[in-house]
DNA sequence: CTGTTAGCGCCTTCAG
DNA sequence: CTGAAGGCGCTAACAG
């Protein structure tokens, strides 16, 4: 059992008067003599007491606290998306309680019910990959508990988001290529049904107009294909690829295993640009391009987003699509 | 503001009973009459009706709820931890609050005193690495607030731990270094004062003791050091060295780096092994050997241990040292 | 079987 | 300036 903490009428008791007396000297609500108010609070430091919040809470109906729906913690986005998150709460005294779906929507749903039944002030949430219900998200909003969507977002349902702008991140890694002399460009695409993989070819796409490149559907490999060893290897060996834009890092190592087995030179006869600049990108050989999406910065403006609704629900919502940085290292001249 | 939920009372008018009849056939706490039981159940699912955990938290004085302070989510290791706990914490009930110190021990104390204040059921806890106090810890367990640490332990409190076991972790990598042939084994030391760094060394020690091999200063290199890769390259350069343990897999891809500068093949000229799994090593080329620690199975541990104590606080306190396992890749022959 | 009462810890009226 | 009373939502003990 655990030890019974002090509390407001412990020190009443002790010092002789009421716990509202207690309570007012305290919080500064109200006139409290000067000689008890002094005598109350350096009572009330001496026996460490510290306001209990769950009765706070009860009696406001709010808990400070923000609860956060993430597929999953091990990919260095969402860390960092988190470490983000957090940077925003913590200083301003919320807590966070965290659920994860792994991309699993029934998961999601028992982890939004559980998140209201907390009473948390707000939720913020990275949708699963596969949805087709927003029923228990609109009870979110229904609730008028405030709701942020970040890194993924749907357009059945009106909460505010904040995403990565992935048609110009694409777009700028592709339109450099083009800008050093790349001709021929394939792109590995990342799974089907997701934006970011839609919005990213359209970047690509987009690009290779703008350079007045004519698109190729031969050039355009599917990521999620068993044998995409074997589709880029033949891609490579019959057209002349002199450039690859790869959906996400650990594609493009795909791209470089390949070009290692064919003895194609990163970078001299193929520039190689990947996506979300994981750490593996500065450790592999040549260190790699890619297209930062800032997930830190996603996750706090997430956050303030959140906040600021909690605190001032009449505000607009907001959609934040932040702009991304392409990073240049050695797998391009 | 937010909506009113509806509440045991609602319920109670609607049906024309008193709460507590309500709370009754809800619970299943004494007899209600089973033609009204059905009907508050089935008007409670009607309107939604969530019981608050605030109220009933008040009153049993539990929240349900974890405490969990880590350095940081950014290192895959903790990725994984935090993935371990809450594999546990969640299919138990309990939601999980979460804290980073940064591995500044003023805000893991700020941390931990803000967990009390939200008086979650008990704490798992990695405490930063620069640590002198431990007032705070003591005064969670003082608190009848069961306590886990996870990773990293001191001495100098007397709460259950689960830690990976360094020094046969350190053991068998080198072990099987000598085993293969190794006669000259550098090792790269991690940093000052914690007992990793210790017992890994000591590891390194025993397993040359094991196989005659006299140990060499020359051989442990700082990790810390600034110009570390001076400091390989010249080792490498004057002594035959032919293995390599390093503290981290980041340390090992320091040896690479020197490896090939000075044309030194891994693995036929030079064995490598690293610590810790990161998802780095599958990448580097040659793969690298590593030795895991099984971050989530810590994390798994820890949860279980500190909900048993929760739900039972005389068991006696375990000291978990879990065992690592040796991933032999390509940086071995 | 069901209603009444009381209380978890705190704050906010409303009286004095 | 301070005490008394009420209530946030819920449950447990005690009466009927």
């Amino acid at each position: 059992m655990k030890k019974k903490r002090t509390n407001i009428s412990d020190i009443a008791k002790a010092v002789q008067v009421t716990p509202s007396t207690v309570s007012r000297a305290l919080n500064g609500g109200g006139k409290v003599s000067e000689k008890k108010k002094q005598e109350i609070i350096s009572l009330a430091k001496k026996l460490g007491y510290r306001p209990n919040p769950i009765a706070k809470s009860l009696l406001e109906n709010r808990t400070n606290t923000i609860g956060l729906i993430i597929p999953e913690f091990t990919h260095h986005f969402y860390s960092r998306m988190l470490a983000g998150i957090e940077s925003i709460t913590s200083n301003s005294g919320y807590q966070l309680l965290i659920c994860t779906s792994n991309e699993d929507q029934s998961q999601e749903i028992k982890s939004i019910y559980t998140l209201l039944d907390a009473r948390v002030d707000g939720v913020i949430a990275t949708i699963s990959k596969v949805n087709d219900t927003f029923g228990h998200l609109q009870e979110v909003m229904d609730n008028d508990t405030p709701l942020v969507l970040v890194d993924r977002f749907s357009e059945e349902i009106e909460a505010p988001y904040v995403i990565s702008d992935d048609f110009q991140g694409a777009f700028s890694a592709v339109d450099h290529l083009c800008q050093i002399g790349c001709r021929k460009i394939v792109h590995i695409k990342g799974p089907d049904n997701l934006s970011t993989t839609f919005n990213r070819l359209m970047g690509y796409k987009e690009a290779l107009r703008k350079h007045e490149i004519e698109w190729e559907e031969d050039l355009v490999l599917e990521g999620s294909n068993p044998d995409l060893e074997e589709q880029i290897k033949s891609c490579l060996e019959t057209n002349l690829v002199d450039g690859a834009f790869a959906y996400s890092d650990y594609l493009a190592f795909e791209i470089y295993k390949v070009a290692s087995q064919l003895k194609i030179h990163i970078p001299d006869q193929l520039a190689v640009i990947g996506y979300a600049d994981e750490p593996i990108s500065t450790y592999i050989t040549p260190t790699l391009s890619t297209v930062n999406q800032q997930p830190f910065e996603m996750g706090a403006k997430a956050a303030q987003i959140l906040l600021n609704q909690i605190e001032n629900p009449e505000i607009p919502r907001e959609f934040v699509s932040l702009p991304t940085e392409l990073i240049i290292r050695k797998s391009i001249r």
